[in-house]
Formats: structure tokens, sequence, C-alpha cells
DNA sequence: CACGTTCTTGACGTCGTGTCAAATACTCTT
DNA sequence: AAGAGTATTTGACACGACGTCAAGAACGTG
């Protein structure tokens, strides 16, 4: 066998990057062959196609997304924890300066929707899977401070209602880009959920 | 000046009843002059592009899309209001059968992202200008809702909160097409919202 | 050291967007 | 009523993107 020329997890890297500024659709498979320096026709000799390279470079993103929001919902008071949930879902928007949408949220309304209606069930699965874990994350840290007394409620609806909310505000994020805006919504979400009304 | 051949608003129609099921980018400028019965340079005379027409498309949809939720929200006691909003929102979200995508959220996720980093200017403000004006129909039904006592709290914040809640459901269904779920997102969000806690 | 397998490379086909100039059909003026 | 003017239509063209394919290249293996 002949070795590959390129790694396969840079190239993955790159190309999210990509990605994640341009959006799937504005993103050519030319632009990241050029910026990894390797032949486009590798790329798709590697990952068979536009969609499937972008979903890997989805999976491995989403992996260390978890893991800083595992991390984000491990510490600190209920409250505590769901402000730093909520801040890190906003702040990862943004990478460096530039404000950028979710990635989850963009290549959910952007991808797939070719033909028929929908989008392919991989794609979908490979979101869904994300947007799942993350709300079990949730679940948990409300479950957890259940037991402690700072929160009453049913666990799995008051997940599902923050989750949506964040998938709201990545909405919200690119239909005006203010941010500070972003942060009221979130504490006010937070002051709903337990049950802390008013401000 | 020799006349159009072609009805101006018939086009807009059927141009955006493809792009709301295939999606802007799966809906090819020829898929609409074939559907439309006119020659493709016709479309792009009268529009100027893909894009403009998409624009103008939509913003015919949203006039037509904000008459309609501006009657849901004006009958009956505030719950009724806000459940009949969720309600437009959520099956507006298909026209006949199949599931298909909420217009405002994919538009603003698939759109523009071209070049440098969000979408451009003028597409932006058309989606933001609908959500602003269905926030401005929340808050109102919030403030009169006050006044005859059916709530208490800061209506801009919870109309926010409400809007925020319908963009996240736009996404989940798509993630996940399961239309039960979404109206349970929708009751707890209206528990919330009027102090109703539990279920 | 040859063999085979995989990767690479460049050319090709197809489709979509957008532009342009020539032809066309209507209206308005005289 | 006829001609001039103007906007629309029409088809050809250029360009870029996705994806495929066959031929060449590089490495491990027997």
């Amino acid at each position: 066998m002949r070795p590959r020329e390129f790694d396969h997890d840079d190239v993955l890297r790159i190309a999210f990057e990509q990605f994640w500024r341009k959006g799937v659709r504005g993103t050519s498979l030319s632009d990241i062959a050029r910026d990894a320096g390797v032949q486009r026709g590798s790329l798709y000799n590697a990952f068979g196609s536009k969609e499937a390279l972008f979903l890997q470079a989805y999976e491995r993103y989403a992996g260390d997304y978890l893991v800083a929001l595992q991390k984000a919902l491990g510490a600190g008071s209920l409250r505590k924890r769901l402000i730093a949930f909520f801040d890190l879902t906003i702040t990862n928007f943004r990478s460096g300066t530039p404000p950028r949408g979710c990635p989850t949220t963009r290549g959910l309304m952007e991808l797939g929707a070719a033909e028929g209606e929908g989008l392919d069930e991989d794609a979908r699965q490979a979101f869904a899977n994300l947007i799942s874990r993350i709300t079990a994350l949730v679940q948990d840290a409300l479950s957890a401070g259940a037991k402690r007394g700072e929160f009453s409620g049913n666990p799995a609806a008051a997940a599902l209602h923050i989750i949506t909310v964040t998938r709201g505000l990545a909405v919200i994020e690119r239909a005006f880009g203010d941010e500070p805006q972003l942060r009221k919504i979130a504490a006010h979400t937070v002051d709903l959920v337990l049950d802390k009304r008013g401000r």
C-alpha cells in the first residue's frame, strides 16, 4: 500500500475551520485542498464526498465540544452550572473574533434537503446525536440539582426546554448578531427554570 | 415598453414553494423557470439574482405569515393566545403533509455566508425584520395580558424568550422531526411564562 | 527484486449561476 | 397610422463547483 501523504485529522480540522467560517455551501473542495496542501482528488479518495467530509469534520468537533460542555456543567451551584453552560454555548459560537454561527444549527439547516424534502438520514443523525447528548448532560445536572434542593420540576422537560432555547439563541445570534441580548435571554431562562422569576 | 409575459406575484409564489420545499441551495433557477413557464434569463432580468428572487419571495410570504400570527394572538385568554401562537408556529412549518423547515430559520442559516463571514446585510435584515415584528406582536399580547392580571413579569423579556423558543423549535423539528415533542416543549414554555410551573 | 495495492494526479463531464447582445413586442408620440 | 423608443425575451457564452475515471507513482510484502 502506498501511504497517505497527509494527516487525516489535520485535514478534518482545516476543513472544519473553513466550513465553520464560510458555511458548507460557501466552501469548495478546492479551497480546502489548497489550504491543506492536498490535491482535490485525494480528498474524494479519502472522504468520499463534500458532505461526507463535512460530517467527519463535524463529528470531530462534536467530540471536543461535548467535553467542554461536560466540564462547564460539572462545578458549582446549579445556577452557576447553567450559566456556564449557556456561556459556552454563546461564546463558542465564535472561536476567535468574528462571530460565526453555531455549527450544529448551521449544518442542520444548510445541509441536505437536496431532493425530496428533509436531509439525509446520516447527516440528520449526526446533528441529532450531539443535541441528544447535550440534552442528557443538562438533564443530569438538573437531576443532581433537584436532589440538592436547587431545582424543583421535571428534569427531562426542563432540559429539553433549555436545549431549545440554546438552539434558538443560535438563530437569534445570526439574525441580530447582538451578543449582550443573547446573555439576557440566557439569564432570563435560567431564572425561569430555577423558579426565580422577575430579575 | 414591452409588457411582461408572466405575473410577478405568481412567480414569487411558485419560487417560494420550491425554495421552501427543497431549500435555496437545492432549488435551481432552471427549476423555477420550468415550473413557472418562464425563461431563466427573464428571471434574472426581473429579479436580478437567485438570492434577490428568494428574498422577494420570502417577504411576500412574511406578510401573509404575520397576518396569520396576528389573528392567532388576538382572541381568547392569554394562555389560549400563546398556545395558538405556538400552534401556528409549529404547524406552519408544514403547509401540506410533509414537514418542511421554518423558512425564516432555514433561510437565515442557509443564505449568504459566501465570502467573509456573515450573510449580506439585505438578507439579514429581511429575516431580522420578521422576527422583530413577531416579537412585537407577542409582547403586545403579554402587555395586554398583564393588565388583565393574566401575566406578571417583564413583557419584553418574556416575548424575547418565547421567540427564542420558537426559533429553537424550528431547529429541533429539523433534527428530530418529532411534532408531539415540539408541542410538549411549547406547552411547557407557556406554563413557565404564565407562572404555572410543574404541569 | 518484482508484485500488488493503495494513493495521487490531471483530464473530463455535468450542472448551476450570472452576463451579454441580438431579436422581439408592445406603447407612445407625431 | 406609422415609426421610434424601450423593456423584455431568448439563446449563447464564460466561469466555477462537484464528482468520476484511468493512468501513473510510491510503498509494503513475499
